[in-house]
DNA sequence: CGCCATGTTAGAGG
DNA sequence: TCCTCTAACATGGC
């Protein structure tokens, strides 16, 4: 589930619910992916109220008032589900009770989310790049991170320290808007590439925002912008453009999707 | 059974 | 220092 556009969604629609409440309790069944401890976290947090729910890359932000922040990150399987009166959702593993009697629950099948409480934001999200859809990520800025670097575009795209975000999916359709191969080398792009590749990882990751997300699996049944995917997950369909069949190979161990012809290789 | 998976990180080695 | 690769985390679908 869980690349910007994703969290995004998670948090415009938790937030109605959350915000102004008040933290009343909180208890995990999987201990190890919550720091800095389970009762550091929850004596942290019971009292406080939700000033805010922010998204910081692919981090869920709960402002909290006086001061403190709880930031929850899904990695691969984790989603935020409010629950029943009875009974959790499957795979649960914390659970939040609030001041007006609802129960917020943290589920994730494969257990790699996070939970981490910081009194400094600052501190918390200090190794985190640039935000693809702030202000700041200008055609420029994108050139002065490409410069110089002679790894190829794809892991960098994925690298949180560089541009903070973006993963799999959203890396595969951005170089493909952009018409670049993902084993380009960062330090030969041209500028018209450079600012090619700046407007379409904006407009990728706003288009995914639009549509809510992509959904995967059964999971996120508001997500739509798996029916606009270009090239992730669609090995051997025809390419949009060209209809050339969509083909897969791995760059840095990842699965990675290109139309062979509107992406040429690079010369060796 | 084997392979794949939306993410991240530590360690090895070039 | 930069970069790539492997393994690990843990589980489920095909």
């Amino acid at each position: 589930m869980p690349e910007l556009p994703e969290v995004e969604t998670v948090v415009r629609k938790f937030r109605p619910g959350l915000v102004g409440r008040r933290f009343a309790g909180f208890e995990s069944s999987w201990p190890r992916n919550t720091s800095p401890s389970v009762r550091t976290v929850r004596e942290a947090i019971v009292g406080r109220r939700v000033a805010a729910l922010a998204r910081r890359a692919k981090w869920i932000v709960f402002e909290l008032e006086p001061r403190g922040y709880l930031l929850v990150h899904l990695r691969m399987s984790g989603r935020l589900e409010w629950a029943a009166d009875h009974g959790l959702p499957a795979h649960t593993r914390a659970v939040w009770g609030l001041d007006d009697g609802r129960r917020l629950a943290f589920a994730d099948a494969r257990k790699f989310g996070r939970i981490v409480y910081s009194d400094a934001l600052e501190e918390a999200t200090a190794s985190l790049g640039v935000e693809p859809l702030a202000r700041e990520f200008t055609v420029a800025r994108l050139g002065e991170l490409l410069k110089g670097r002679s790894r190829r575009l794809k892991p960098l795209l994925l690298d949180q320290a560089v541009i903070a975000g973006l993963g799999n999916i959203y890396a595969d359709e951005a170089l493909f808007r952009a018409g670049l191969h993902p084993l380009v080398r960062c330090d030969r792009l041209r500028p018209p590439q450079v600012e090619r590749l700046h407007a379409a990882i904006r407009a990728v990751l706003r288009e995914a925002i639009r549509r809510n997300g992509t959904q995967i699996d059964w999971v996120y049944p508001e997500g739509r912008m798996q029916s606009y995917l270009r090239v992730y997950g669609r090995t051997g369909e025809p390419c949009v453009a060209c209809r050339t069949p969509i083909t897969a190979l791995r760059v840095g161990q990842r699965g990675t999707h290109i139309c062979p012809r509107c992406q040429r290789r690079p010369r060796r």
